[in-house]
DNA sequence: ACAATATATCGTAATATTGCAATATTAAAA
DNA sequence: TTTTAATATTGCAATATTACGATATATTGT
């Protein structure tokens, strides 16, 4: 059906899939990329660097600030994008503790 | 047109962007979860962990599979499923660099 | 006030994803 | 060999995503 059954997920696991969900398209990997090397939060040139059409950022950007990723304000004609670091840091300690997890069960299985 | 241009971008924003996805759905997430609790991974039962049906389990993990996220081996009747802890590291180094480069940058716009 | 510039929203087409019933496949067990 | 059990595949309906042209909105500069 195409519609995802979120009710029966735990918190954490609907938020876990919405920030890495985020990064799910190479488009916006591109423009956490981008964001990264502006030292300046200023980015009204996104569209500039990447393949794709104004508004197509411009949805890209609306969905990583709906998901948490970045963060903007209004400054004037342009926009203020910047990374938002602890969301980061959640899915960095998310898989911190799987990859510790990992090295703790041991399984012996699977192994190439 | 719901199709993504992936040859403008690097394999290493493709490659991420296609880690980063399977764990975007709380299904994944919560399979993914599922299997770290199992020490041995055989993992026949996942089925009955989810609130899903048989054949969207095996898609989900189908999906997990073709992004690297787990590996398989036919083992009889059941599957022995497990993380493949080298695609989590991926992850996991590819954040840490985020991380450290937004800590370097040092940007004061955005701040709450 | 008007033009220029930057970004957002709307509408829409193409494609992808999610979920499941029905069915197929596969190998162990009787 | 037939049944049983576990997983995969197929086919399909509902919904989501991706992308962009056209247009709206908003602010700056003249």
């Amino acid at each position: 059906m195409g519609v995802t059954k979120t009710e029966h997920y735990t918190g954490r696991q609907n938020s876990i899939s919405v920030l890495m969900k985020a990064f799910g398209h190479p488009a916006r990997v591109a423009i956490i990329e981008y964001l990264l090397t502006v030292k300046s939060c200023i980015c009204s040139d996104i569209v500039n660097e990447l393949p794709l059409a104004q508004p197509t950022v411009s949805q890209h950007l609306k969905e990583l600030k709906a998901a948490g990723i970045i963060r903007g304000s209004i400054e004037g004609t342009t926009i203020c994008y910047c990374i938002n670091e602890s969301a980061i840091e959640i899915i960095l300690n998310y898989l911190s503790e799987i990859a510790l997890h990992i090295k703790h069960n041991n399984t012996t299985c699977c192994k190439p």
